[in-house]
DNA sequence: ACCTGAACACCGTTCAAGT
DNA sequence: ACCTGAACACCGTTCAAGT
């Protein structure tokens, strides 16, 4: 047996699981398969995360990270549409792991860097201080409500394929509502 | 061994999985453990149910079948809440498995009655036929969304307890803007 | 420190057999 | 027609042992 160059670490696990699940399906995510693409035992992997679920988190923790924040001296609308549209390639590129993101709070590190720059728009938008973060919830809320319906399948086929530009109509109405509340 | 009464039915397996699933949540669900609330072998069940897939397939349309209808006579408005109200207590009960409702197409039989109550509603409120069907993905979209979020704890326990509260104020936003296409 | 072998208590599913 | 027994190819995880 060839000795593994580099000692597993956590970030590798992750990644193998990650590609993993995008090109089998989480269905497919096993710590023994896991374990089999990274030329290891399944017992290595527990040196290095805790248990499945823990793995699955730092996969979804993985995901958020992908999310480009943009540059502050934009106006906000466009921040805004640029946080969506990031969210949905995400949604697009990892389908399945996507969905595990109505189960794991909101408020892990990953997650704090878009809702602050959501905050920071929406503050720049000019409404109440005390309406920004009902207004955050709402935004996140609508932009993974529509990138989970398209990623899962709840969309026909015919109906993903005009899914952007539904999701860009539904969120110029909100923006139409936050300029009313400005 | 004392006989069964009545011999198994889909029926039957359905209704003992969603009680599992709500009480143990959806990990703790495998083909043995329901046979076992049956008092049958895992086997058994393979002639009423082609595979597990399946039977979570059944599982959610059941979870769609628990919603109540509003009269056709109430204004359009509250036709909605009362849609709405009825899923965000469907996810309540059912936390775990309301979330496979982002999996499965929109568009199964149980899924075509709570739709064409929206399309009726937006009709009477009087917007154009052709926005119809976005306007009924924006609310079903934002409606799932919030459940889901709360039902699988994206948000945190403080937010949970208003997230009734706060979800109205998202509905009334969009219905403000119904409105104005009107 | 990092990984392995063997083992335990589970899975979904098929197939031939029983009544 | 409806259910079972035995079997197959899997799971996650623990623990003692190896280097």
């Amino acid at each position: 047996m060839t000795p593994r160059r580099r000692p597993l670490d956590r970030q590798q696990i992750i990644d193998a699981t990650l590609e993993l699940a995008d090109s089998q399906g989480l269905a497919a995510v096993s710590m023994r398969t896991i374990a089999g693409r990274l030329g290891v035992t399944p017992m290595a992997l527990y040196r290095h995360v805790t248990d499945k679920r823990e793995l699955l988190d730092g996969l979804v923790e993985r995901l958020l990270l992908e999310l480009p924040i943009p540059d502050r001296e934009l106006p906000w609308e466009q921040r805004l549409r640029e946080l969506a549209v990031g969210l949905r390639l995400i949604a697009s590129r990892h389908p399945d792991v996507f969905l595990l993101l109505f189960a794991r709070p909101a408020f892990t590190p990953a997650a704090v860097r878009p809702r602050d720059a959501v905050y920071d728009a929406l503050r720049d938008a000019g409404i109440a201080e005390e309406l920004v973060p009902r207004a955050e919830r709402l935004l996140s809320t609508l932009v993974l409500g529509y990138a989970a319906s398209e990623a899962g399948g709840r969309f026909s086929a015919d109906e993903s394929v005009r899914a952007g530009e539904e999701f860009e109509w539904a969120q110029e109405l909100v923006f139409e509502q936050i300029r009313r509340l400005s």
